[in-house]
DNA sequence: AGCACGCCGACT
DNA sequence: GTCGGCGTGCTC
């Protein structure tokens, strides 16, 4: 084929395969070049993925496209297949993932001095000053077993590092990578983080450790020109690492050597919305069309994870002592609120333990995952509750700014000074969030320095890092927040840790609440005893004898993980089923349902004329959080025992559904994360 | 997704 | 009599 005349071009649109158009006169377009092309009316950048020299299409629909972008190299053929498979395992259009994936500079059409765009982009990367020290730790067995058995792997070879807490899984990461670079200087290596301004000391170390090759990081706080100049120089192979959020997945790297998942359980891997896609998943897709070796770290892996330790498709890599010398595990306590005095929502014991770490001049976290002051406000009255307007939820009620603010569609109003049902005056917060428990804190220890870190502390640029810096500098005696204080920090003198309020968690309907809730105990866990203070950690909880926190006591991941697989495996739920949930969102929540029958309808049909059997149909059922932002949301399971057999069935589902003609919005949730 | 075409309600 | 509502259908 050596004068292709017919491209085949994937475009961001919908449901739509991808279009012939004709190459121009004197142009030799290439399988992963760009092109502009006339759409309809419009024109768009697509991407060339197939050429041909012939094609069915009638004369006069044949066009030309516009321009070949062809001034950086083509596209790698791992990565159309990469973005191929996302786009079919998560149904959707080849282009829309990977256009879509591109920084809006490759995406959009040329703007009038493009070359001279490219060439600032090209801009070679100041070094950027190495803050930390170097020093060179040594590995212990366990860490030099884990960095052996990557560097002994041939091909495809997922892995496992399973690591509480302190383990030293940065270090093992770093050596991993070392040996990746020895062998082959040119490789490219990516890395991937939950929430890359949550990690600034990961960043420092790769940094540190890695002074003489050039790092990118990609995350949804870059601009777009920084977003487009590290993709271009991952794509040029200038740059060696790559360091970014799940985004960063969907980046061009032709020398890629080994991936990396940080926190591989971490939520934020899962897309919530557009392209519903596990950046964790196709890591590991990656690494199989590589045939490279793929990292998931974590203290409390994803049960899917553990699920394919245990069936043998992943090799574990345990490290089961803390690297950090003298650093030791917190003893824990359960103490029940309902059986022990309590004193604004705290247990005695719970308030002694903290007045004796104050007196110690030691540190104390206070865990709560809830912010805002009050999660609803009520009227003692007339039982009024301060419901959001457009949600089926409560408005949560914000004590320093006096506002009432839904958390699920942001909407936001002053705290009325009344009932607006009876006028009474006196409405009361009910229940505590991390705004309540800092004042409750200021009035219990007048004395102690106070700091909270939440979401709305930490809404300021630069707040985060700030906050943490005066936990460090040891300005702080009490640490109050969300999750935010369990993620990636190492504190110095924290010796007692709270929990308060997991047992919402544990008593759940989502049945995936409770290896969160183990995971969110383990991680803030991990934050006290690191430099060999003798820590406890109290959790407040009415159910002290649930296997969670027999397991957590020992800080026994795997003993509560086979536990947990067990009910699965004999419930024939998640992981050992795959499931998609197609979503439907409407003005009332009869027309989402109605949808969803006719959807349930067409299902049934294919499944008996296509002999899909082993495919189960739910009925359709509104969303646990019925209303969100005024849309009134219904879902629709379906499940299998075989991912095959519903990935076939889902791409002839989907095409079905796209012919419908409904006003109903609709999505397909693919190995959704809650159901 | 856009964007046009098309057929029914309230305005200068 | 037109402006514009969003239902329907197509994009090589």
């Amino acid at each position: 084929m050596t004068h292709p005349i017919f491209v085949s071009v994937a475009l961001d649109v919908p449901l739509l395969p991808p279009l012939t158009y004709k190459a121009a006169d004197g142009t030799s377009p290439k399988v992963g070049d760009r092109c502009v092309v006339p759409l309809g009316k419009r024109q768009e950048v697509g991407l060339i993925v197939g050429l041909s020299d012939q094609t069915d299409i009638p004369a006069e629909k044949q066009k030309t496209y516009i321009r070949l972008l062809n001034e950086t190299e083509p596209l790698g053929t791992t990565w159309l297949k990469l973005t191929k498979f996302s786009a079919d395992y998560y149904q959707h259009s080849w282009g829309e993932v990977a256009i879509a994936g591109l920084p809006s500079f490759f995406r959009s059409k040329p703007r009038p001095r493009y070359l001279q765009s490219l060439e600032r982009l090209r801009k070679p990367f100041a070094k950027k000053k190495v803050t930390e020290q170097q020093t060179e730790l040594s590995l212990n067995d366990d860490q030099r077993q884990a960095v052996e058995a990557v560097k002994n792997s041939h091909g495809f070879a997922p892995f496992v590092l399973h690591g509480v807490t302190g383990s030293g899984k940065t270090e093992v990461y770093l050596r991993m990578m070392e040996n990746v670079f020895q062998e082959k200087p040119q490789a490219q290596i990516l890395f991937l983080v939950p929430e890359i301004n949550l990690t600034p000391q990961l960043e420092a170390r790769v940094r540190a450790h890695f002074p003489d090759k050039v790092i990118v990081s990609m995350h949804s706080g870059l601009a777009n020109g920084e977003r487009a100049r590290a993709w271009l120089a991952c794509h040029e192979k200038r740059a060696q690492i790559l360091i970014g959020t799940r985004m960063a997945i969907f980046a061009s790297l032709p020398n890629l050597a080994l991936v990396v998942v940080d926190e591989e359980h971490d939520l934020s891997y899962k897309s919530g919305e557009g392209i519903r896609y596990s950046a964790r998943d196709l890591a590991v897709k990656w690494a199989q069309l590589k045939s490279i070796a793929v990292v998931l770290g974590s203290a409390t892996p994803s049960l899917e994870t553990w699920s394919k330790v245990r069936s043998g498709h992943y090799r574990l890599l345990t490290l089961s002592k803390r690297a950090v010398p003298g650093a030791c595990l917190p003893a824990l306590t359960v103490v029940n609120p309902r059986e022990q005095k309590t004193v604004k929502g705290f247990c005695t014991e719970v308030i002694d333990a903290i007045s004796e770490t104050l007196e110690k001049k030691q540190q104390v976290i206070i865990f709560l995952n809830r912010r805002g002051y009050a999660p609803v406000l009520t009227c003692p009255t007339c039982g009024w509750l301060s419901k959001c307007p457009h949600c089926s939820t409560y408005a949560v009620y914000h004590k320093y700014n006096g506002r009432l603010v839904c958390h699920h569609c942001g909407w936001s109003s002053p705290v009325y000074r009344c009932c607006p049902d009876c006028g009474n005056v006196d409405l009361i917060p009910m229940g505590a969030g991390t705004q309540r428990i800092e004042e409750t804190l200021g009035q219990l220890w007048p004395q102690a320095r106070v700091l909270r870190i939440d979401r709305d502390s930490t809404l300021r640029k630069n707040a985060a890092k700030e906050a943490f810096e005066a936990v460090h500098a040891g300005e702080v005696d009490i640490l109050v927040g969300t999750q935010m204080v369990a993620k990636g920090h190492d504190f110095q003198r924290v010796s007692l840790v709270v929990v308060l309020n997991i047992d919402a968690q544990l008593v759940s309907a989502n049945p995936r609440s409770e290896e969160r809730a183990f995971a969110n105990l383990m991680q803030v866990a991990g934050r006290a005893g690191r430099f060999g203070l003798p820590a406890r950690m109290i959790v407040q909880s009415r159910f002290g004898d649930r296997e969670i926190f027999a397991a957590l006591a020992q800080q026994n991941y795997p003993r509560y993980a086979d536990y947990l697989l067990g009910i699965r495996k004999a419930e024939w739920s998640v992981p050992y089923v795959s499931q998609a949930l197609l979503m439907a969102d409407a003005t009332t929540i009869d027309k989402a349902l109605g949808f969803l029958e006719h959807a349930k309808a067409l299902a049934e049909n294919i499944i008996e004329e296509e002999h899909f059997e082993g495919i189960v149909v739910y009925d359709p059922i509104p969303m646990a959080l019925m209303k969100v932002a005024d849309k009134e949301r219904g879902q629709l399971l379906v499940e299998s025992g075989s991912k095959l057999l519903l990935t076939k069935f889902l791409r002839q589902w989907y095409r079905s559904l796209c012919s419908v003609k409904t006003t109903v919005h609709w999505t397909m949730d693919v190995d959704p994360a809650d159901v």
